[in-house]
DNA sequence: AAGGCTAGCAACCGCCTCGTC
DNA sequence: AGACGAGGCGGTTGCTAGCCT
């Protein structure tokens, strides 16, 4: 059914790169200026890989662009941030995290920050209490946790585009320019992201207006409902599961007790927006 | 010291999207 | 319109180093 490997072809090599192989495809990319076609990338270079092999060595490790070493606190921050909005679209997060690789914040992911949320009771999906996630009012996970992302895109854009009227006169003259760290605020990664072409499959969202058809959550093309009817109903639907979840003392009391750098940070989040009620739930950590 | 276990990470695989014909 | 190829993406695998017993 599937199409063939790539690599299925006799005599191309698989497994770990060699130091000589590294240096023959990045020479081969500085010479002519770039990699051209992938595919005839290999034979080009001279090397018994196929291009795909080619290229994810290229992008994941031989970059000139890439950085090398331990994520810092605040990438770790801004990791579970994206996450929370955009979820597994790991090279939507990657593209805001300059120098850092899809696969290396995947496996960061995976490694870290997805275990230290399951340690603390939490969902890494929807970044909420396990019980809480399960339960959507009997509606399909894949929808809810869609519908999440989708209003707190929205709710964060307007959050940040609030913030950054207020802060006009502490900008840069180029309102594009994010480059200096001094400058860099939350709002600023929110805009950003919400003005690139990753925002971009948001901002379409708004033309839809069927808020009940399902969603794909592993599709990049995504058809959601409108923003604000998301919003409106994921309110609702909030307010009715803490109701729901507030009966259940048992379950309220686990992450009181939990002081994990992560939760911490995730929820430092300054998303003060219909949603905020959330953060004032005994069910979540004080802070 | 040695064997088993685990975490971390590089690389692969299969599916999807998009562009071209 | 649909078949095909190329590139991109996310999930998964497998190797290795370090830790534990």
């Amino acid at each position: 059914m599937g199409r063939a490997p790539c690599c299925d072809k006799m005599g191309l090599k698989k497994g770990p790169w060699t130091p000589e192989e590294d240096e023959i495809l990045v020479n081969f990319i500085n010479k002519n200026g770039g990699h051209g076609s992938w595919r005839s990338l290999p034979k080009l270079a001279g090397l018994l890989r196929c291009g795909k092999s080619c290229r994810l060595r290229w992008t994941n490790y031989l970059r000139p662009d890439i950085k090398r070493g331990p994520f810092t606190l605040e990438e770790e921050k801004l990791v579970i941030q994206l996450h929370g909005i955009l979820g597994n679209r790991w090279a939507a997060i990657s593209s805001q995290l300059p120098g850092r690789t899809d696969n290396e914040i995947k496996n960061l992911w995976n490694t870290h920050l997805k275990k230290r949320l399951i340690r603390m009771g939490l969902d890494p999906q929807t970044h909420l209490p396990m019980a809480y996630s399960c339960y959507q009012l009997g509606k399909p996970l894949a929808s809810s946790v869609s519908t999440r992302h989708m209003a707190q895109w929205e709710s964060a854009r307007l959050e940040a585009e609030a913030r950054l009227s207020r802060e006009s006169s502490l900008f840069n003259n180029d309102p594009n320019s994010f480059v200096d760290a001094n400058n860099k605020t939350d709002s600023d990664y929110f805009l950003r992201i919400w003005n690139s072409e990753v925002g971009e499959s948001f901002r379409s969202a708004r033309k839809f207006d069927d808020i009940t058809s399902p969603i794909s959550s592993g599709s990049s093309s995504n058809k959601c409902g409108s923003v604000s009817a998301i919003t409106t109903e994921l309110a609702s639907n909030v307010k009715d599961d803490l109701e729901w979840r507030n009966s259940d003392s048992a379950s309220s009391n686990d992450l009181e007790d939990s002081s994990d750098t992560a939760l911490q940070l995730l929820l430092d989040f300054p998303i003060n927006n219909d949603m905020s009620f959330l953060e004032e739930s005994s069910f979540i950590s004080p802070l």
